[in-house]
DNA sequence: GTACGTGCAAAATGTTTGCATCATT
DNA sequence: AATGATGCAAACATTTTGCACGTAC
């Protein structure tokens, strides 16, 4: 798949051998690895690569916009290469960060926020102990 | 105000000078300081009070559900002592959190995502980056 | 009086930085 | 050939921990 070399020549970036592991390990999941995770599962795909390389790479991906840094409360963050609005389940316990299901992702998209939660809890096994929105701005 | 001593108690929190501090001032306001924040802040009302301190007692008041812990993408957390559901908006840059004004917020609560930007970039001089939503689940 | 909270200093965790080397363009 | 990326180690920032002492109940 030579595509992930066109997406980052359109974008000025060097395609080099760890950022395009990096990239394509983190574009397969829909679970959000952190950094440190990330490290390690990509590792098996290319020889040499280091830590600060995961984060200089993923650095330079969320500048250009093909990477969005997910915020956590435990102070390690997750990263996901799907830039869409869309909304993720977080954890309470563990911080971990997951895809709503596609289908049901969309359907929750239509609605207000206290019918997504009535939605959540009804069609996956899972109990709702709270809800967090960020708009995400610019000052000017 | 005896309030404070009344909800600790019927939390079973000790009413410590420091704990009362630290939740009367976070209470106050409305944008969400991270704890060396809150640390600085609470300082100037009560004598004694120490940086370990204010971790202890925001994790206390997050256990009881008295405060909640805002993610953010740069590792420091944000603190809000009201732990309705209602969105904020997380600036680009800094990662500072605030309410989105009350009138406004309310309004928002009954709109689709897709509303909600539109809302919000005409209401308040602010660009939309991007939206984070998270739901906050347990497992079972 | 006992159980729990506080504060200090040290440790742990996650991320960033400086710089010499290496690879892509 | 030049510009930019990599990797190492050290620095940094935030949060957690262990423990002696103090305070609320």
């Amino acid at each position: 798949m030579t595509d992930t070399r066109d997406l980052f020549s359109q974008h000025n970036l060097r395609c080099t051998a760890q950022r395009l592991a990096l990239y394509e390990t983190l574009a397969e999941r829909h679970d959000h690895p952190t950094a440190e995770e990330l490290y390690r599962i990509a590792k098996s795909r290319t020889e040499k690569l280091s830590l600060a390389t995961v984060y200089n790479t993923l650095d330079a991906l969320c500048m250009v916009g093909l990477v969005r840094k997910l915020p956590t409360t435990n102070g390690s963050c997750r990263y996901d290469a799907d830039t869409s609005i869309h909304p993720h389940i977080r954890y309470r316990d563990t911080d971990e960060i997951e895809d709503v299901p596609e289908k049901l992702g969309a359907k929750l998209l239509e609605l207000v926020p206290d019918e997504m939660i009535e939605q959540i809890e009804s069609e996956l096994n899972i109990h709702v102990t709270g809800m967090n929105f960020q708009i995400i701005a610019q000052r000017h």
